[in-house]
RNA sequence: GGCCCCGUCGUCUAGCGGUCUAGGACGUCACCUUCUCAAGGUGAAGAUCGCGGGUUCGAAACCCGCCGGGGUCACCA
């Protein structure tokens, strides 16, 4: 294949994605994490997973482990992060507060920064004020011009500060975004931000400038919300005297009122979606979808590697999507589609055992899937074989098998009768019986024949027989071809159901 | 409200000044196939290219204004 790759990046490329560990692991992290993932792979470089948990108030104990198992799960390891280690780790935030602090610092002696001793009533007063003047809530640089001799004292004496960022006046900051060009930004309407804690913790926008230039990140890739901060992190790297790294502002992923991706309007946590049975090259596939199409072959279905033949930024569309599931769905049915029964078996496997963990609303049918396999693989792979084509989500399996495995079908009278009377019915049912427990050689033709042989005999549409044998049989009214569902059940049981259907119809 | 981003069928998009009476995919509907449901195949409906001005022989494409949607304005990320 022709290398169509920028010979320049290769080998070169740094990209992380850089999660909060806030809860249940999000689709937009597995998003980001896929695009640079496949970046950073397709130039032979280095995708790296960066643990931003700097806030202590939102921090959620097992969320780490759990954004570690996602992208495990969708096959997206990172080259470098805290559970594989590196060379420009530590990958935690929290374990770099040092290093913050000391930039921090250096920021201050260079006057580029500086401590605000500000309370936070006072600054909630200060902004209830400026709202009521219907003037844009911004620090009032209170601080800015404290002496140094009383900054020295108050940090003394131990009381809370933090450090915020001088920003310049009438300056235009220019912030070049690989997919939008240049960005214009006034610098006066940005504010003083708060780059230290008075908890000793950064803040997002120092943490990332200062991280992406330790990491050597060569591609800082996030969603659009940053782009209204990045004048902040163009004026940080100005300050240090740091090369930037591109940027690239990705469109916010949308629900279907075309607000932002929430968990309210949506389900954001990729658990969920794994629950729901979803399939992980589907949900890959579907993710790239929102804002690439393959442009070599112009397909909507490709795997991640295919991907990394041709994926560049440039090539990606802006404007928010939104997450449309109908698609996602005939996405997976796809995926399911394209696999061999076996791979399919493994997937509903792995999808039973974790759901029959740590599932919550379909660990039932998780473990009833689960319990049909371990009695006996062998009839669940037939009757999934003939279900294969017609699944969506591999979690509809129960309700499409259930009728496999009951003992006792619960009849729908109209269903058996398709508008014939009761005795008919129970006459008919038992001819067809009779003459296929006679014959020969069971074969798709000859019972076919055979029960439209019976029909002709009894003056029935043929439909309306096989209809019927559909109901006596499953209790459906929409299963697969019914030989071969007579097959996966055997006959004796097959016809044990006839008979029950008669005895339904007789009482 | 200030600032920023975005704006082609319901949804995702092709389109980068003439090939557009705007192409494809999902969804919807119809037909074919057929023992039902799927899958598959064929076809249909669906977009005054957000609106109004320019520029041009010619604009979905370029410029300006407006409108609409979204994002952001924290010691959250």
């Amino acid at each position: 294949m022709k290398d169509n790759r920028d010979s320049k990046l290769i080998g070169k490329v740094r990209t992380r994605v850089a999660p909060s560990p806030t809860g249940d692991p999000h689709v937009g992290t597995a998003f980001q994490a896929l695009l640079d993932f496949v970046f950073a792979h397709r130039y032979e470089g280095t995708f790296i997973l960066r643990i931003e948990d700097t806030d202590r108030k939102r921090f959620v104990d097992e969320s780490e482990d759990v954004i570690f198992e996602a992208l495990e799960w969708l096959n997206l390891n990172p080259d470098e992060s805290p559970k594989v280690g590196g060379e420009y780790g530590p990958y935690r935030q929290s374990e770099r507060l040092n290093t913050y602090k000391k930039y921090a610092k250096q920021l201050v002696a260079e006057g580029k920064a500086y401590y605000c001793f500000c309370s936070s009533e006072r600054l909630e007063k200060m902004r209830q004020d400026q709202q009521a003047q219907k003037k844009p809530p911004m620090y009032d640089r209170n601080c800015r011009n404290l002496t140094q001799e009383e900054v020295d004292r108050r940090l003394a004496s131990g009381e809370k500060a933090v450090i915020r960022m001088k920003i310049p006046d009438n300056k235009e900051i220019i912030v070049h975004d690989l997919l939008r060009g240049e960005v214009k930004f006034d610098s006066n309407i940005v504010d003083d931000q708060v780059i230290l804690k008075s908890d000793g913790y950064p803040t997002y926008h120092l943490a990332v400038v200062v991280d992406d230039h330790l990491m050597e990140i060569t591609h800082m890739k996030r969603g659009e919300e940053w782009l209204s901060s990045a004048p902040k992190h163009v004026l940080l790297y100005e300050y240090f005297g740091w090369q930037m790294p591109l940027m690239i502002h990705t469109p916010t992923l949308r629900n279907p009122d075309r607000s932002k991706l929430s968990k309210r309007k949506g389900n954001t946590s990729l658990w969920y979606y794994r629950e729901q049975g979803y399939i992980k090259e589907a949900l890959l596939n579907f993710l790239a979808l929102l804002v690439w199409k393959h442009p070599i072959t112009n397909n909507e279905i490709f795997t991640k590697e295919e991907m990394m033949e041709s994926f560049e930024w440039e090539q990606m569309n802006i404007t928010g999507p939104i997450f449309d599931i109908v698609k996602l769905q005939w996405l997976n049915g796809m995926w399911i589609r394209k696999k061999s029964l076996e791979d399919l078996l493994i997937d509903i496997k792995d999808w039973a055992t974790w759901v029959s963990v740590v599932g919550k609303e379909k660990q039932e049918e998780a473990k009833k899937v689960l319990s049909w396999i371990e009695k006996d693989p062998d009839f669940f792979q037939k009757a999934l074989a003939l279900t294969h084509e017609r699944l969506k989500i591999i979690s509809e399996i129960p309700e499409l098998l259930s009728f496999y495995y009951v003992d006792k079908l619960t009849y729908d009278r109209e269903d058996l009768l398709q508008k014939h009377e009761a005795q008919d019915i129970a006459r008919i049912l038992g001819e067809v019986k009779n003459r296929l427990e006679k014959l020969e050689s069971w074969t798709q033709e000859t019972w076919e024949a055979t029960i439209r042989k019976c029909a002709d005999d009894f003056s029935f549409k043929h439909k309306d027989l096989f209809m019927c044998m559909r109901s006596a049989i499953t209790a459906r009214k929409a299963t697969p071809p019914l030989f071969e569902v007579m097959n996966v059940l055997g006959k004796e049981e097959s016809f044990k159901r006839v008979d029950d259907a008669i005895n339904f119809l007789n009482n």
